[in-house]
DNA sequence: CTGAAAGCGCTTACAG
DNA sequence: CTGAAAGCGCTTACAG
């Protein structure tokens, strides 16, 4: 099946190729008329634009802009995102993709707010965002969808949105895999501490969807009769994790294990570590720097890795693929689950 | 920095730019003292054609070769490469990557040395390729850099080749990894019984590799105090699996867990199941369909994965990459070890 | 041995 | 409202 250029439509149609291109790109300036037929004959006969001629031609740029919280020391998290993207924009490569980004700071509605609105005016073909506040998201995807740009949701879905495409964890899920594998190794009548750094509010919600797997897990198999004990922590600060602990091991001897439901495992491990606890499960997530540090001197036992930056690597080449061809394969997708211990980390 | 185009080397020599084309392609009819010109001026400015133009012209096609053993159903770890290959094609669009697949059967030398005749016949511009066979991969080598086609390796990894890249497991590690699964999860007393399902012989030396890896583990850790059997299972008839697996289980009530080494791990599974075991910890290779089945019903504990299919996919990257840039990134690259569950396994 | 021209499929002014 | 021309960077005949 041979290629459909422009200058098929423009024959068929009896027009210039110029004209073709006008309708096909809105250019306006078209008679009602020929710019029907030409549309009617682009599609009988499949066009598809020459990705490669067009940029070639002019040296076309794509600009997108992304939207998501500030990264920093303190939430790690989010500086990986912008690490995804700049890896699409590379492997996108001879094409042109420029991605501006725009951050807001975590759980600030205004800024949020004011960032959509820089994003508005910067005009992009394409916007990859994390639509974390869930109504200032939703006034958001309604502008996109009156200025018809299209968008792509990356860690958090909501509904009643129009977005082309959702690229996320599945953090239920996670959290099964995470009491998987405590429960493997637990003597089934320990019980097991759940922790929730909650300062790690950048992602309540895939906090509270892991423990919900977490416990389902235990639900739905039977297994462990040992006690479920959940804490909340509020700060990471070493001291106040170091009384709120020994707290807890105080209360409570027969614990074995310690799920960490937030890329904050290092704080209690540093806590184990410190108090020279020995035969403690410590299970975690996300391979960070730090975790990964403890997982290779022994002490976490396992980071459950959820690939952070490739989502938003994917969503960069979802939309390019959108704008280049207009198709989107699938709606929604979920980041593999890892499972990371000291014997494989080395390899990822 | 602007892009340096052909004429900007063209204006420089003070030639046209035709014949810059000519010396950079080596299309020969150019005088010496031309083609030197031409050639410093280009390494001067650093010149990299553009593929985006390259690709427009005469719709250029790469050809390249892959040469490996022939996949089957006795055999699906080998049919899983010629998918990654596809896909590789496919995410390399608009381009056109040509691969001509050449598939040897498995440890015929007559064979494999007809097939590397028939690559050679066919002129590719690369070659993907499985270096199993080593004395006549050596010399399929030679005879590739005699003609100057590049060529990468696949899954095996031999000396002494000028072999662009490789793309390949770390078996040694995958069966550390395996070790630590188990150890985990095992009763340090309880003995370990290591199966070899040699039929498997389209990866003996990865086999090896594995078990070397396995029991490095528990040498270096110094945990499970419990014996290690290996034995080897000629061929997977489930009739002599299973009389061979009574015989052991017969003179060894202490076995706790299992290792397969390959893929076939379903085919103790099936043991387990018919003997109806209970308490036994089984872990394996590869995430195949019918491996995964007893994952799922939870015969299969664990299963280690090493993506095959990713492999080729990377190596049809790497001499696309290649053949358009001539840079190539990492020499040799292993890929993740991937433990997968129950839990996990829906979401690779 | 070398240069000038045509063309790949598309877009962008420009002229009418 | 529409067409014809030039150009993106490269390659491929063709003419000299």
């Amino acid at each position: 099946m041979k290629q459909v250029r422009i200058k098929d439509i423009a024959e068929k149609a009896g027009v210039s190729i110029g004209t073709v291109d006008r309708v096909l790109h809105n250019r306006g300036e078209v008679a009602a008329e020929t710019r029907e037929k030409v549309l009617t004959i682009a599609r009988e006969l499949h066009y598809q634009p020459n990705i490669v001629a067009q940029a070639l031609t002019a040296k076309k740029q794509y600009n997108l802009a992304a939207l998501m919280p500030r990264g920093g020391s303190d939430n790690v998290f989010w500086t990986l995102h912008p690490q995804g993207i700049e890896n699409a924009i590379k492997s996108l490569r001879p094409f042109y993709v420029d991605v501006r980004f725009f951050f807001f700071e975590l759980h600030n509605e205004v800024d949020f707010v004011e960032k959509t609105r820089e994003i508005l005016e910067y005009q992009p073909e394409g916007v990859i965002f994390a639509p974390i506040l869930k109504k200032e998201s939703l006034q958001f995807c309604n502008e996109l969808d009156t200025r018809n740009i299209p968008y792509i949701f990356i860690d958090t879905f909501i509904e009643n949105a129009n977005c082309l495409s959702f690229v996320g964890e599945d953090a239920y899920q996670g959290g099964r895999v995470a009491a998987s594998l405590i429960d493997y190794g637990l003597l089934p009548q320990k019980d097991i501490l759940i922790v929730n750094l909650a300062k790690d509010l950048e992602n309540t919600q895939h906090l509270n969807r892991r423990n919900q797997g977490f416990m389902s897990y235990f639900l739905d198999t039977g297994k462990n009769q040992g006690m479920k004990i959940t804490v909340e922590i509020p700060v990471s600060d070493p001291k106040e994790v170091e009384e709120r602990m020994d707290a807890i091991f105080q209360s409570n001897p027969n614990i074995g294990a310690i799920l960490v439901s937030s890329a904050k495992t290092h704080a209690i491990a540093r806590y184990i570590e410190s108090r020279r606890l020995k035969d403690l499960i410590l299970v975690g997530y996300e391979l960070t720097r730090k975790n990964k540090e403890f997982l290779k001197k022994g002490i976490i036992r396992f980071l459950i890795g959820q690939k952070p930056m490739k989502q938003s690597e994917k969503a960069v080449k979802r939309m390019f693929e959108y704008l280049t061809t207009g198709q989107i394969s699938s709606k929604r997708e979920f980041q593999p689950v890892e499972i990371i211990n000291v014997e494989n980390v080395d390899l990822f």
